[in-house]
RNA sequence: GGCAUCGUGGCCGAGUGGCUAGGCAGAGCUCUGCAAAAGCUUGUACAGCGGUUCGAAUCCGCUCGAUGCCUCCA
């Protein structure tokens, strides 16, 4: 029987405001959709927090035995700076800033954010189409929005028809807007546009002669829009309806409700059930955004090269800051909030370093059934990270009080102990077992620490504090740390 | 201006109509030759003002403040 079948879980659905049962389209197997970045610059953290919130559905949904067909696009094509009427794709302008081919622009870009997110040990997607690879499916897609009377050709553009399609089924639900507010509130200055309405959004845009993206359709030499992308390649892979689609929040509007347009107005159905949203990483209070220079790459916090931060931070403790805010909350990143997730995480480790030391008993002294539940329960919720390692540090208690003799357990729960909380550290949330020293000179160096232990503790045996000092003293200068325990003496790298 | 979200102890962050997470910092203790490290113990906070209720920080209203979207953005 699979845990799925055990456990309920529960999503927030942001196209209602509700948390609902998770009831996937075909049982056992689900199909999600995560809109990827384009690719025109570095990734920087605030790109990589929707990511590690999305491996983190992931992993739990693969832990409870579902199998998961997990697509990410690459945005290579179809991304524009400012409005589509002057607008140039993002891709192109860097490309022209540097010299370089488009292409060179998105290979290297692509290449940093798989770097990346492999650092954050996030699980790579099932499919990583892009929208370059899609042009054929795009063009394929827009004719049939134009037959079934959804979209309209003006001057070599297409462009989606958004009042006709609001009068047969209903634009802005996903946002919380009516067509009415928006076009009641529009600040659109009634510029030099093909559009019928300001409203509209294009499909497929004709190139100017400047454009070097361009491909042929039947309407001219041009690309697509970005919107179109996301429905091209999500309905391609995962059926015209799917179950789990999510994005950064800003993406809302309008991508996603242009989404959720063109799905209807191609298929006449909904394209999905299930919609989430991961919340902002806000730096200063304000969102960490490429435009703004309020950003952080991930490269500068693990070499600790920036302004922000007083030391470098390791790509698991970054995981696990991250992933001690919920992801629908709004994180906001600081120095003094990366370390207390560097101590409270190496807390974490330690304790499960410690579990296959425990002293057993004939019956533990709490209930391990109860207390892995209640991690489950966490995760059902939405997938709330912050109360299962609220509960991971229950565990900490428990194990340093067994391993003080104030508690109890037995030899049965002390496997499954350390069972779950492998899978809950590492499955579930992502995290890597520490960096262990295990290479060649690691070995010598830990022979060497171990020869100094011993010559301290002579010293010490002997009232030699001077030397025994001396050696403690110079060791931790050098960044290791020995720590002075009942059974002796140990040390650590700091 | 419109739509939306949020405002929690020194800091970061969950959650909830009554049983009042967790982490970091601080304090006390244990261990120690002294330290360090580690461990244990310890915190009644929920922007303000009204209202509903036996009871609200949690629901409703207003005020103030912050943020996001409305134009590219994870």
């Amino acid at each position: 029987m699979a845990l799925y079948q055990e456990q309920s879980l529960k999503i927030y659905n942001s196209m209602t405001g509700e948390k609902e049962t998770f009831t996937p389209i075909n049982e056992g197997n689900v199909g999600m959709y995560v809109c990827g970045p384009t690719v025109y610059s570095n990734v920087h953290l605030g790109n990589c927090r929707t990511f590690i919130s999305f491996d983190l559905v992931l992993r739990y949904l693969k832990h409870l035995g579902y199998k998961v067909r997990y697509v990410r696009n690459i945005t290579d094509a179809g991304h524009l700076e400012n409005d589509a009427e002057t607008g140039e794709d993002r891709i192109a302008k860097k490309a022209r800033l540097e010299q370089i081919e488009p292409m060179e622009v998105v290979q290297r870009y692509t290449i940093d954010f798989h770097n990346i997110l492999e650092k954050f040990n996030n699980l790579p997607p099932s499919i990583e189409p892009t929208a370059t690879g899609h042009i054929v499916e795009q063009i394929e897609i827009i004719k049939t929005i134009i037959d079934k009377g959804f979209a309209y050709e003006a001057n070599g553009s297409v462009y989606f028809d958004v009042l006709k399609f609001n009068k047969e089924h209903s634009y802005g639900r996903l946002s919380g807007r009516s067509l009415e507010d928006m076009i009641a509130n529009t600040r659109e200055l009634a510029a030099q546009s093909d559009k019928k309405n300001p409203q509209d959004f294009a499909l497929w845009k004709k190139a100017e002669p400047q454009h070097i993206m361009r491909w042929p359709s039947p309407w001219s030499d041009g690309f697509p829009g970005w919107h179109l992308e996301c429905t091209v390649m999500s309905t391609k892979y995962l059926g015209e309806e799917f179950d789990i689609h999510g994005g950064g929040m800003d993406l809302k509007f309008p991508h996603h409700e242009c989404e959720i347009a063109q799905g209807e107005a191609a298929t006449g159905v909904n394209p999905v059930n299930y919609w989430m949203h991961a919340n902002m990483l806000t730096l200063n209070g304000k969102k960490m955004a490429k435009s703004t220079g309020n950003n952080i790459l991930p490269n500068e916090i693990f070499s600790g090269n920036n302004d922000i931060l007083n030391k470098a931070f390791s790509p698991n403790v970054t995981r696990f800051f991250i992933l001690q805010a919920h992801y629908r909350s709004i994180l906001d990143f600081s120095n003094e909030a990366l370390s207390a997730s560097e101590k409270g995480f190496n807390r974490l480790m330690e304790a499960y370093d410690t579990i296959e030391k425990l002293p057993v008993s004939n019956a533990s002294s709490f209930s391990f059934e109860e207390w892995r539940q209640s991690c489950y329960e966490a995760m059902n919720d939405d997938f709330n990270s912050p109360i299962l390692i609220a509960k991971l540090f229950d565990a900490v208690r428990t194990i340093n009080n067994i391993r003080e003799g104030n508690q109890n357990i037995s030899e049965e729960d002390k496997s499954k102990l350390k069972q779950s909380m492998a899978e809950f550290l590492f499955d579930v949330l992502g995290l890597k077992e520490g960096e262990k020293k295990n290479n060649e000179s690691g070995e010598k160096l830990s022979g060497i620490v171990e020869l100094l232990i011993k010559l301290r503790a002579e010293a010490r045996a002997n009232k030699d504090f001077a030397t025994s000092d001396k050696i403690r003293d110079q060791l931790q200068e050098m960044g290791i740390q020995l720590k002075d325990g009942k059974d002796g003496t140990t040390f650590s790298l700091n």
